[in-house]
RNA sequence: GGCAAUGUAGCUCAGUCGGUUAGAGCACAGCAUUCAUAAUGCUGGUGUCGGUGGUUCGAAUCCACCCAUUGCUACCA
């Protein structure tokens, strides 16, 4: 086997908020790939940092009265150490806001302008007056110019799904501030992304990345690259671009040359040559570990910044979907938006990480932690079969055979098939398929357990408890069970080292999968792992519940008000042009073919040939109420509104109701009141 | 709206270069066992493989359309 030379990272996450177990699926996933590498003996380095520049961590620091730099060490530290308790054994956890990343994206910058890759001028953006700062998307909101819709962010909205730019929103206001925003010009610095296309095509589909990963990228490949815009105007919290005063690069430029600084300053403290991993032409291997929602950050922008600034490009990406919840997007009012610390607080983290392990495959799935199943899964893989076998044979070596493994094992044969799947496994773990790896692993233990269920070595040892046989059955049971536990040390390291300690071993590597323990002496079983109790789970849920429940509601006023702010001011003439009248609900029925509407016949009272006037309206008020329940009702109609053809039939009018899309409630007048009186 | 991914037993998932009665684990039922953290073994039923139509001697697997879920739609973080 050659050694493999490997620089891993992870994505940074972003120093805003704390690691919740969404996170945590692609820093297990990176973590496990790395302990299995270092394992079978190759070098790897394995960095990663928090992400701590933006516009979003400026206001953060802001609204807690402490400066942006208190605001990311604290975060830092927090992140640094639920990874840490979730066994992710980073060899540097960093930040982006270090020098070295002030340094080399300043450097990178700087390559990307001699080779006339970065371009100027001047856009209009929505620009908060009172805060004196530009807005992005995500902090305006106003009415959508499309289907009208209130309250949507400055990109797309989300009723009609329609994209568009914030200067087009109808009322726009900046969520920071409440004032209206207003366009103000400023020139932008671009990185000229397009002239990278064809390099881009070649290098998506050159094997680096999964197929549906490609594919992904080629909607934005095919579909013509834009030039990216990397500058964002002061205030801002980052780094000033050199000779540009009051221009800060935009967080996502300096993020991924975060990935280059932390292990810049990795080399620093350990005498690691810095360009063998990052140099143009270099052997090394470099490997990104992200979530699926930032691969074009990954894929398209960051391999073209590298090669202009003379870097090597990623040997490979490797993409992890989302983590739902029982089948639903995490939710903090269902409690299964769950914190790292919450968890580790009631749980053992290697059963997440057993768990994710058991589901995760190379592939961008999203994966779904059903708690249920999680429960049965552990309990059954791992104390149910794994732990199981060390449980039932120590206790013989233990008690009757003084610690002592017998020199022969009882089956050979065995043993070396459990050893011949080690290739296997170890080309699942290679691949990401730890899904496969694991599978085959637990087939194993139902074999290994099913074989000392055949030998019933407690049967020989009634009659005779110093039998050779039962050392022999129970030495084999042993050597299965490290074997086991070689094959699972990348996921389940802590457990390893327990085993390691009972089975006073040195630490186990892929190749001890070669050997087998004989005339060995042992340590004492002690329990290594216990079952998942339920109720810790539901204590999870309700913690989870009360810390982020609360905090959230405090953020966010959601009020009908809030929601659609009251109009701009009308005078009166304008309002007396609508014409309003009580009328009775002569007849109302549902409307065949239509899924909202119900048709209604109104009474308006008599008219000047004495007959009763009636109008037809169509109502979009099915989900509200039944037919039955209106006839004979009193309501309020706008009478003079023009007719409008609908698809089943005219509309004279409209009656007057009030809702939010979901419920609706019909205004009426007081009983008494008589049919075609004009409301005013 | 466009694009993409996903949709297989109660649950979580394998499986498709088209080919015998569609698989695993868990759950469930019965039996056995009691060395083991009530752990283990044996046996057993379970599915219109999202829907409709097509190609084919033959389709979960290929094609078309549709439905559902999720995501993306880069000058958001």
């Amino acid at each position: 086997m050659t050694p493999r030379d490997i620089l891993v990272t992870n994505a940074l996450p972003y120093a805003n908020g704390p690691i919740h177990l969404g996170h945590l699926l692609g820093y297990i996933q990176a973590d496990i790939w790395v302990r299995f590498l270092r394992m079978q003996g190759h070098t790897v380095h394995y960095v990663c940092a928090d992400d701590a520049h933006g516009t979003g961590i400026m206001l953060s620091a802001e609204k807690a009265g402490i400066t942006p730099e208190q605001l990311i060490e604290g975060v830092r530290v927090e992140h640094h150490r639920d990874f840490k308790d979730f066994l992710v054994d980073f060899d540097i956890y960093y930040s982006t806001h270090s020098e070295e990343n002030r340094e080399l994206s300043a450097y990178v910058y700087q390559r990307l302008q001699q080779a006339d890759a970065i371009a100027t001028r001047s856009i209009t953006q929505l620009f908060d007056p009172e805060r004196e700062l530009f807005l992005s998307d995500r902090f305006i909101k106003g009415q959508c110019p499309k289907c009208k819709a209130e309250n949507q962010y400055g990109d797309n909205c989300e009723v009609c799904a329609s994209t568009y730019a914030a200067t087009d929103l109808i009322n726009p206001r900046s969520t920071i501030s409440g004032a209206t925003p207003v366009p103000k010009d400023s020139v932008h610095y671009f990185f000229k992304l397009p002239q990278f296309t064809a390099m881009l095509k070649d290098w998506t589909r050159s094997g680096t990345l999964a197929p549906s990963v490609a594919n992904k990228l080629a909607e934005w490949l095919d579909g013509g690259l834009q030039e990216w815009d990397i500058s964002r105007d002061a205030p801002y919290f980052g780094f000033e671009i050199p000779d540009a005063p009051g221009k800060y690069f935009y967080v996502w430029l300096d993020a991924p040359i975060g990935y280059m600084a932390s292990f810049k300053k990795l080399c620093s403290e350990k005498g690691l040559d810095f360009g063998a991993y990052w140099n143009e032409g270099t052997t090394t291997e470099l490997w990104h570990f992200i979530g699926k929602d930032i691969i074009n950050f990954h894929a398209l922008f960051w391999p073209a910044m590298l090669t202009t600034a003379g870097f090597r490009k990623p040997t490979s990406i490797s993409v992890n979907g989302f983590l739902t919840v029982n089948g639903q997007k995490m939710s903090k009012s269902r409690g299964t938006f769950i914190m790292a610390a919450t968890y580790k607080e009631h749980l053992n983290p290697e059963y997440l990480r057993y768990y994710f392990a058991s589901k995760l495959g190379s592939n961008p799935d999203d994966l779904d932690l059903n708690l249920e199943d999680f429960t049965l899964r552990v309990n059954a893989d791992l104390v149910g079969k794994l732990v199981n076998i060390a449980s039932r044979c120590a206790g013989f070596i233990n008690r009757s055979f003084a610690n002592k493994l017998s020199p022969l094992v009882a089956e050979a044969d065995l043993i070396s098939n459990f050893q011949q799947h080690a290739n296997e496994i170890a080309e699942h773990y290679n691949n990401r398929e730890y899904g496969k790896a694991m599978r085959l692993i637990m087939k194993l233990a139902d074999d290994a357990n099913a074989w000392i269920a055949e030998k019933q070595p407690w049967v020989l040892a009634k009659a005779q408890p110093q039998s050779e046989a039962v050392q022999n059955i129970c030495s084999t049971g042993l050597n299965l069970f490290r074997l086991l536990v070689i094959y699972l040390k990348p996921v389940l390291p802590a457990l390893a080292a327990q085993v390691e300690t009972f089975l006073q071993v040195a630490p186990l590597r892929w190749q001890d999968s070669t050997t087998v323990l004989r005339d060995h002496t042992i340590g004492v079983f002690t329990p290594l792992m216990t079952r998942v109790d339920p109720d810790k789970i539901a204590a999870i849920m309700e913690a989870s519940k009360s810390s982020l429940g609360a905090s959230e509601e405090v953020a966010v006023i959601d009020s009908p008000l809030v929601r659609e702010p009251i109009a701009a001011e009308i005078e009166f003439p304008d309002f007396a042009k609508v014409d309003m009248r009580v009328v009775k609900i002569q007849h109302a029925e549902h409307v065949a073919g239509a899924d909202k509407l119900l048709k209604l016949t109104l009474d308006l009272g008599l008219g000047t040939d004495g007959k009763p006037v009636l109008r037809t309206v169509f109502s979009g008020i099915k989900s509200a109420y039944e037919p039955e329940q209106l006839i004979g009702q009193l309501a309020v109609m706008v009478a003079n509104l023009k007719a409008r053809k609908m698809k089943f039939g005219m509309s004279e009018g409209m009656i007057l109701a009030a809702g939010d899309g979901k419920e609706i409630f019909l205004m009426a007048p007081h009983a008494g009141a008589h049919p075609g009186t004009r409301v005013t």
